[in-house]
DNA sequence: CCTAATTTGTTAAAGTGCTTGACAAATTAA
DNA sequence: TTAATTTGTCAAGCACTTTAACAAATTAGG
């Protein structure tokens, strides 16, 4: 039992509960759900869900859509979200790349862009190029700002969502503090959340991508930095400031090179964006033969496109990608044997490599981890690719939506 | 918002999850709580809140006791849990030590008893050895098995608490499936629960040692092995498969010693109870000056005694102990930073040294966690000794025992 | 010492929103 | 066509809350 739940119910609240409970439960499960299944479901009878479907039908939130029956007997009436109900923006702000999603309230993608970006520039500059990307996005579909509900965005560093801002990022130099929501909120005219890149990046795989449904799930960012979002229970786990889920200046080698953070060995500084894109010009340097020594001039170099050449069959690539992967594997077994996940995405520019990225990893944590949780976890690529944190701004933009409308 | 609450309120539940919520607020909150600040705290009103205490009252569960006024107005009348309700058993099942705790219904311990243990021995000899003791200490109070309401029992492996079972333990041969918790229950003819003693060690700590209260909390148990405990939210977190917090095997120098698990470098290789006394004898051998060198035969030598020549303050025990903080230094840091709990408890023989332990485990955090993390977290020893776990199992109890009675 | 102010706890009426049980609707099987 | 089956709706009843008024027990102040 262990109830420990000090939560009440006014009853006030129970229809508000039940409610939003029904609305959330037909928003993530595809194809529709009927009401019978929503009172099985919700341990509910269909007498009390059906006045709360009625509801949410008159708002024009929900729709009702035939199914092909599958059994005997009057067969049901399915249940999704009406996809015209409006539009939601998410928006990705990486280190290096800026992309917006425009979609519906199904989750639908609309439109798309990505263009290179640079975070280290600062709020000022930062923000009035994604203001005008957004611009743009939305114009192609005809649509203005007044059309959207409401715009998640996502950052690489450690968020405090409920003041909208970030604090002491590493990577973020000039945004300490900085009312980025509030800022935002302000210039679109809608309501905005702000949210770690990794965090949304869990939320996203959770809602639409590899980690459907699944309990317990930890999404790894590999990128510039390395980030993980963790989510537990049907939410994304924060812990008691925030900054739960930084992998990134976990220790793997006491000697190792150096980090930004001040330390040594850290996993973002073996196995992150950078350090792949360094030991690749280590290895030029070292006169190795691969495809990479093409690249002109060689501080170009980037991470994605060791990956890429590692996909075209170059075994330098192959191998650094190898090494920086069993060095995440170490990390992540130290994750598993923690948080005991049933299922573990990695995400990220080079995560989409695929196995030669995972092999490592798995082998790793097969060999490192608690028997009973090594077997209990799966170990995937981010099922929505680089999308998984716009996918994840979006889920969190068509809540706010939604579950406002629903009153 | 981010709402996914995907639970239901029929209403047939609503009075019993508010009664056992008032329940649990009693329970937890020392030297009593009035009807209002139960209203208060729950979100309900005073009126709502008074047949439930009158109904908890008439079963006799709770008691009310005068207060001293603190204001002007009325003085409140303090609800508590009634002490004589009944008696629970807290056992704690240890590698190397048997402890049992009686204590009543408000979690006053009646009688301890501590008797030097072999959990390698199998099911047969340690349980037959445990209803022993049990009877015995049972038998100090006057009172036989039929008096006590509910048990709990914590064991150094992982559990599947819905099954009453261990699965694959590392350090708890032949107990693999066996049923535990059925078995106690059919031999003691009493509901009994069965858990980690880590998982148990944090919930003690939380209930009523060092992390009362808190949100999010971590135990670290520092014995023969080292495994953590996780309390997220109100509840134990145990992960997809019940192995949450396994941090005894995380690999902490990858050219370290040699592991039971068969990998090399595990925190518990380099910094458990068994690794401090090698340490310990290799000192003795290579002729260093220590207090150590009079313990006859060196084979016999433990950690508890490292640990005790070091707070007389032995040079060489205090560096074996320096050095195995900061190994388990590194391994929290790696929990603060995925975790960001509000504190962290050590407990265990070795971490009742105090600062000497401890010190080099909050350097260690602070070098290398992310700042947010690292200035939330409190790092602490527990408050309840090495009676962390067996308070875990009576907190247990007493939960099967009040919840039960409350219907 | 007495009254006002304040806070706690109780009670009855009203209201919310569930369940129960009966029934209508829409299909397949025979 | 009828029976069987399953889905969805409706009205009555009921559980449990809130609202609002009041009683109780104290302190503060004249």
């Amino acid at each position: 039992m262990l109830s420990t739940y000090i939560r009440s119910l006014p009853t006030q609240n129970v229809k508000y509960i039940n409610k939003h409970a029904i609305l959330d439960l037909i928003r993530f499960k595809p194809g529709g759900i009927s009401r019978v299944e929503l009172a099985q479901r919700l341990s509910l009878t269909r007498a009390a869900v059906t006045p709360i479907v009625t509801d949410l039908i008159k708002t024009g939130l929900i729709l009702e859509s035939r199914s092909q029956s599958a059994s005997s007997g009057r067969p049901p009436i399915l249940l999704e979200i009406n996809a015209r109900g409006g539009f939601v923006a998410g928006i990705d702000m990486g280190a290096t790349h800026l992309t917006i999603l425009v979609a519906n309230f199904a989750a639908q993608v609309q439109a798309e862009k990505e263009i290179p970006f640079d975070i280290t520039k600062g709020p000022d500059e930062c923000i009035s190029q994604t203001d005008r990307l957004l611009r743009e996005v939305l114009a192609t579909l005809n649509l203005d700002l007044k059309s959207l509900s409401a715009i998640g965005v996502g950052v690489p560093g450690p968020t405090v969502a409920e003041a909208g801002m970030v604090l002491s990022p590493p990577i973020m130099p000039g945004w300490d503090r900085f009312p980025i929501r509030d800022t935002l909120a302000k210039l679109w005219g809608c309501p905005v959340s702000l949210n770690n890149d990794a965090e949304l990046g869990v939320l996203g795989e959770w809602a639409y991508g590899a980690g459907r449904g699944e309990e317990n799930l930890a999404y790894i960012k590999v990128g510039t930095g390395i980030g993980a979002g963790l989510f537990i229970d049907g939410q994304i786990y924060r812990g008691a400031t925030g900054s739960a889920g930084e992998i990134g200046h976990m220790t793997i080698d006491e000697n190792g090179p150096l980090c930004t953070c001040g330390n040594r060995g850290c996993l973002e500084a073996m196995a992150g964006g950078k350090a792949i894109a360094v030991k690749a010009r280590e290895a030029i340097a070292q006169n190795r033969r691969t495809q990479l020594a093409e690249i002109r001039p060689p501080e170009t170099i980037t991470a994605l496109e060791v990956a890429k050449a590692a996909a075209r069959g170059d075994l330098v690539a192959q191998e650094i990608l190898t090494e920086a992967g069993n060095q995440l594997g170490i990390a992540i077994t130290s994750l598993v044997n923690l948080f005991n996940p049933n299922i573990v995405v990695v995400g990220g520019g080079i995560a989409q490599t695929g196995d030669l990225f995972l092999e490592p990893i798995r082998k790793a944590v097969l060999k490192r981890s608690l028997p009973a949780a090594a077997y209990a976890v799966r170990i995937t690529t981010a099922l929505l690719g680089k999308r998984s944190t716009c996918m994840g701004a979006i889920t969190q933009a068509i809540s706010t939506a939604l579950h406002k409308n629903a009153e």
